[in-house]
RNA sequence: CGGGGCGUGGCGCAGCCCGGUAGCGCACUCGCUUGGGGUGCGAGAGGUCGGCCGUUCAAAUCGGCUCGCCCCGACCA
């Protein structure tokens, strides 16, 4: 392409909006621009790469035996009343109605439309295993859209959806898929991790996340150096600490600790360190119960641990009110000793520890030489806790080191959570009617492409992993004479000839200006050509990446750079 | 939805407190100039100051309402 020719508005400034990295430098490259909050158009450069994204994931698909098809972004309201998701999803799923009334949503993912086709479609066991995929634009109404493509409301996504005849044929087809993810993220050459995760609203028994490693991301994960153990933070187990302590129990004594709000406070003010102390958590249930988690004072509460426990979702800190009702004292004075009509579940931490402090369930006290055998009825010990740098990993005899990710892709081992309540059923060779296991399996494809701009980039710009690159190479003619004008053409005609994806910065610009849009747009290789060179019958090439630059004659480029793009699966289609 | 901030030519901003002719840089158009990391000079085009209502002789500026956007918290590819 001619630059002359492409629509690619660059923007020597950020518009105010963009924050984050990725955002910036597409609205400036002119890859995106913004219609509404969270809601983009791609421009042409934009939308080579996610094309690209796109092949790859498609090959990877096919490759695995999966088919293509195509689902409605709209879907009647019926299918979601049938699970339960038309209520249960929330406000995150769009609605709408038709000029008759009738109730239709945006669709998030495809679960309840997949599985009706499926149960009008498939009859028999011989039908099986089946894996559909579909690459779509998806609609989620997120609360706070933000950061660009990297949480978009409306965002393009790749979906599957297996669907097998037993649990063992069920996790071979999870399997292929995760495999196949990490062919797709290691194509697209990206550094990423999977790691085990939180089935959350999706439901089902088993999953994992698919991490783009970077500075910038949302989740956290931990994993220790083996590769033995990764998972997401929210999900990450936490073996129980060995119970080496024997030490005599004391006698329980009130002590006077005024203003102590916080664990560092009464820590500073007992002179003891944090993993002396048990805090105490007051969370109220959906169902309006209050129950106390009690966590060492130097860890965290996981919610997602809570909530699973207790078989709900959506559990929350108890208000000011309630923690004063319930105590009796003001928030940071409640404790384990005395709470009546309340149920106490602990973190197994707990259970190793003797004569700790705790609230006194009193305005400015505190309690030391508190132990649970004793002074308080724990109804179960169990692992309630965020796992933290420095714990053991629960697969290995390391430690858990943290690093930030941005979760790109996840897969999820379904079960019959919706070919049960929806009636997806076949006959196995029996003859007994069964229903189907389930898996479903996505990619944000939008997301990828930001996650990609997060891990790879630097001061002046974006720098494309070469599989995802919008162009190959990048022609910068810096003078403007005829010699140049010559060669140049004749090398964009040969780019073309071998296939190569070439821009041509054939604009009336000052070679700065060349420069540093090239370097904003990122293309992996930028092919100089001036007077000053052709004189000495050279070019340079540079590679963005290094920013090494190497001299050829002309006659040597193609082969040179046909060369370095020929240890990389680049994507064709 | 709670907390914070912002809406002034395409982009980045000043002006607003203290009401009186709408301004700067970049981008854009034309001419000359320059030509290997955002040339220089000159001449232009482009804005009902987010919208509505009010106060006033007079509103970008003061008051009320409203819409939109961004950032921080609870959701997710």
């Amino acid at each position: 392409m001619r630059t002359s020719q492409l629509f690619i508005p660059t923007l020597r400034q950020t518009p105010s909006e963009a924050e984050v990295i990725s955002h910036r430098l597409m609205l400036r490259a002119g890859m995106i621009r913004k219609v509404a909050a969270g809601i983009y158009t791609y421009l042409p450069l934009g939308l080579r790469v996610l094309k690209k994204i796109e092949c790859i994931i498609r090959q990877e698909m096919n490759r695995t035996g999966a088919q293509e098809l195509l689902m409605p972004i709209l879907s009647p309201a019926e299918l979601w009343r049938e699970t339960g998701r038309w209520d249960f999803y929330g406000k995150e799923l769009l609605r709408c109605q038709d000029r008759h009334d009738r109730d239709f949503c945006f669709g998030p993912t495809h679960e309840e439309v997949i599985t009706d086709l499926f149960r009008r479609e498939i009859r028999s066991y011989r039908q099986l295993p089946m894996n559909c995929y579909q690459i779509q634009t998806k609609f989620r109404d997120e609360i706070r859209p933000r950061f660009g493509l990297m949480r978009g409301r409306e965002f393009i996504m790749k979906d599957a959806y297996s669907f097998d005849a037993n649990l063992e044929s069920a996790r071979l087809s999870y399997q292929k898929m995760y495999d196949a993810y990490e062919q797709i993220f290691t194509r697209c050459g990206l550094h990423f991790r999977a790691v085990e995760a939180d089935n959350g609203m999706i439901g089902g028994s088993m999953s994992h996340e698919f991490m783009v490693l970077a500075a910038t991301g949302e989740e956290t994960i931990v994993y220790d150096e083996h590769g033995s153990y990764a998972a997401n933070v929210e999900r990450a187990e936490v073996p129980p600490p060995p119970e080496e302590n024997d030490a005599t129990s004391l006698p329980l004594e009130a002590v006077h600790t005024p203003g102590t709000k916080t664990v560092q406070a009464v820590c500073a003010f007992l002179q003891i360190s944090p993993d002396r102390l048990v805090k105490t958590l007051l969370y109220q249930t959906p169902t309006n119960d209050i129950i106390a988690v009690l966590i060492r004072g130097d860890h965290e509460a996981n919610e997602i641990k809570i909530n699973r426990f207790l078989e709900t979702t959506g559990i929350t800190l108890a208000s000011m009110e309630t923690v004063s009702n319930v105590s009796s004292a003001p928030v940071g004075f409640a404790g384990p000793v005395g709470l009546r009509g309340i149920r106490i579940v602990a973190d197994h931490a707990i259970k190793a520890m003797r004569n700790f402090v705790v609230g006194g369930n009193k305005h400015d006290t505190h309690l030391i030489n508190a132990n649970w055998e004793r002074d308080f009825t724990v109804e179960a010990f169990l692992d309630l806790r965020q796992a933290q740098a420095g714990d053991p990993s629960p697969r290995s005899d390391t430690r858990l080191q943290e690093a930030k990710g941005i979760e790109v892709g996840h897969v999820f081992l379904l079960g019959t959570k919706y070919s049960e309540t929806m009636h997806a059923t076949f006959l196995d060779p029996e003859g007994q009617e069964t229903s189907a296991i389930m898996g479903c399996y996505g990619i944000g494809v939008s997301r990828t492409a930001a996650a990609a701009i997060e891990q790879n980039h630097d001061s002046k710009g974006m720098v494309w992993p070469v599989p995802i690159a919008p162009f190959h190479i990048h022609l910068l003619p810096v003078t403007a004479s005829e010699q140049v004008r010559k060669t140049v053409g004749r090398l964009y005609d040969s780019c073309i000839e071998a296939g190569l994806e070439v821009l041509w910065d054939d604009r009336d610009e000052r070679a700065g200006v060349k420069f540093n849009d090239a370097d904003l747009i990122g293309a992996p290789f930028h092919l100089t050509i001036g007077d000053k060179g052709l004189a000495q019958g050279i070019l340079e090439l540079k590679q963005r990446n290094t920013g090494k630059v190497v001299q050829l004659r002309p006659t040597e480029v193609l082969s040179h750079v046909k060369d370095l793009l020929s240890s990389y699966d680049l994507p064709h289609g």
